[in-house]
DNA sequence: AGAAAGTTAGGAACCTTTACTAACCAACCC
DNA sequence: GGGTTGGTTAGTAAAGGTTCCTAACTTTCT
């Protein structure tokens, strides 16, 4: 049984009061007779309502629009003020911390970041306070304008209970991130997975804006992928949907694979496409090689990358076969979700005009049905603005719609 | 935009009843406080709507309960009347034709079926039409006691116009099935997919009654897989989802075959597993055998299930190596969708017995997470149950929650 | 004058609170 | 033991306050 509302007909007037000020947000300037028609309210109704927005600042008339050509008084523009409020987003990576203060719109404006290694644990959150005082600092704002923060974590995360249940890189073990930051801020605190903020970032503003159906596939040290679904992104039934890194792509490779050993905690996909599984691949392939090649002793993923592009013969087979996979999977994911669009994130996306044909001929030969593959529309902001995004969508606030 | 509802207040009524009836009809008997107290609604909103609804026989009066200990009053149990419609549900299978008739708890009260061959194309509809009125007069119903028809059609649909896009099997194509049916029958038709019908039927009544993560594979000529998200039917951007017989589960496999010839509409899971593919792999295991073996010249997948089972090595060895691939589907899709149940079904799932365990190690060893595998609880009258539960879930009555 | 935007006034529908009756249990007293 | 009394629970009735809508109005513009 969904919550129920009490107070009778409180609630269809918050149902309306919400429509109209999504109405205003989502369509631009509309004069109360416009949102009238379209929301099939009377005119008085609307007056009321957006009487009251006013009042709250939530939008602002915008002055006089044009009349219609017959003549007529001229219609006075409502416009949903974007800076009512604010959002902090914050975005945990494993290597740094970036901290975005937003409007209401979307538009950051300004970012810190500082790095993951220096703060550990519960210093951890007294670094990203100390930022965001001093952002808030700049920016002349109060406490009382921030609607509220989100958080991307890098693991798997209850978003219930607030709760980071798993996070490798970082050492957390159901470290209760939610409460903790709450107690440290005045306002409300959302966390969620980053690949997941990651995706209602893009949904919200970025390559996949006002789709409902999305996948985005984030490559990187590991393998996650995000999904949503209906508009509503989907989290699992234990919150580990999405987790596309054990994908097996090849059943003969994973028999013969010893599983318990190498790569503990890793799936399979993540083994080939990661980037130790990138260097240890290539490893394997220098071992045939002389001695006084131009690879350096401690090479990355990305020189191997650099190489393949090069035309170098061995890292282009690590690198094709790295991309095969990623393909199969890609493939494997639009075969189960349909999706409107896959995009892909992370450290890899960058080589993306590359190797995007390659995987696009696979899924055109596999796939049940095609989906437009592309890369993320935002780059390293894409976790503050999916943080951010994050508050403004899952929070039961007046801007949510009903 | 979602849907508005005009009338202001009539909303919150509509709202009222429907979340009633749902209370009744989920939770058994209830009395008038009791649903007040659930509902948060006051005792004279209750008496009103539950006034109402005795009227329109969706409820009925089953007598007194018992008192509290402390004394008073005995409270008057209200009962859903599952008797207040009925429901008419036709699974259409590659074979046959299974139509239900069903009260609105799902109880089926009559069954017939005929054979699919016999009825091509527009008679198709006529020969439903003919043992639905037949099904009606024995149970001595009029046509408006009924709800509405649901109905699983074994191909991709367009659940919204009501049109079966593609369904080899039938040969149809871009077929207009809910307006012809429509035309025929003088109640709301609904039409989707029968795997999709056949997961919100276990879902419904089945062995994933009650959750809202469910995935059911369906394994007979092709593999198809249902997704249930959200406790919603997820159909996919282009009422392609979960076409799991396309899943790629070994890359190299996959690279090698040619792909255009042999199999042409048919996905890599599905030439391994489907039963012309198991019966093709145990051909060309036989190539190697004397001639006088013990298999009938024109065997089917079932022969090899059977000699596999009997021990047979060269059958167990394409038998193993198809619940291998399945495992591996199956795995996967748990790692992306991490639902709380993955139901196994189809022809296959007869031996579910013999073969689960294994299936239960690749998800143990590959899978992110793990998760229950069954077999459905419904055996040849699933499909008839889910179409039913289309009906009553898809339809906007009274009898939707909200 | 005609047309369109927005406001005011009156009325209907809905829910809630408060107060009531009906029905029931339990204990108590003669 | 049987009737009476007090407390408890179920359900109903009346009053009050939302909300919305329709219809008529004013304002502003061509």
């Amino acid at each position: 049984m969904k919550f129920i509302h009490k107070g009778g007909t409180a609630f269809i007037k918050e149902k309306n009061k919400r429509n109209i000020l999504h109405c205003i947000k989502g369509d631009g300037p509309l004069s109360r007779t416009e949102i009238a028609e379209r929301l099939q309210l009377s005119k008085p109704t609307v007056s009321a309502i957006v009487e009251e927005l006013l009042n709250e600042k939530w939008i602002k008339e915008s002055g006089i629009g044009v009349s219609k050509s017959l003549g007529g008084r001229k219609p006075i523009q409502l416009v949903f003020n974007c800076r009512a409020a604010y959002v902090i987003g914050v975005d945990i990576g494993g290597t740094k911390v970036r901290i975005g203060i937003s409007d209401l719109d979307g538009n950051l404006l300004d970012v810190d970041e500082f790095s993951t290694q220096n703060h550990i644990h519960s210093s951890f959150l007294h670094a990203i306070k100390e930022r965001v005082e001093m952002l808030l600092e700049k920016q002349g704002m109060m406490n009382g304008e921030i609607l509220g923060m989100g958080i991307g974590a890098p693991g798997m995360t209850d978003v219930d209970r607030g709760i980071v249940i798993d996070a490798p890189s970082l050492g957390w073990s159901n470290y209760p991130l939610k409460k903790e930051a709450e107690a440290l801020f005045p306002w409300p605190v959302l966390v969620d997975n980053d690949v997941n903020v990651a995706a209602i970032g893009e949904q919200w503003l970025g390559a996949a804006k006002g789709l409902s159906n999305v996948v985005l596939i984030a490559i990187g040290t590991g393998v996650g992928c995000g999904i949503i679904i209906n508009g509503q992104l989907y989290r699992g039934a234990t919150w580990a949907a999405g987790e596309i890194g054990y994908m097996v792509t090849d059943a003969a490779k994973a028999k013969g694979a010893n599983l318990s050993t190498p790569h503990e905690g890793y799936g399979f996909l993540e083994r080939f496409t990661g980037g130790p599984g990138i260097v240890q691949s290539m490893q394997h392939e220098l071992k045939g090689r002389p001695a006084d090649h131009s690879f350096p002793r401690d090479f990355t993923a990305r020189d191997v990358f650099q190489k393949a592009r090069q035309g170098d013969p061995d890292a282009l087979q690590v690198i094709n076969e790295v991309i095969d996979h990623i393909g199969f999977a890609v493939a494997n994911v639009i075969s189960i979700i349909n999706p409107e669009i896959v995009l892909l994130g992370g450290g890899i996306s960058k080589s993306a005009d590359w190797f995007m044909p390659r995987i696009q001929n696979i899924i055109q030969d596999f796939a049940s049905v095609s989906a437009p593959v592309k890369t993320t529309a935002f780059g390293e902001d894409l976790g503050v603005v999916g943080a951010v995004s994050l508050v403004l969508r899952e929070t039961e606030s007046v801007l949510k719609e009903m």
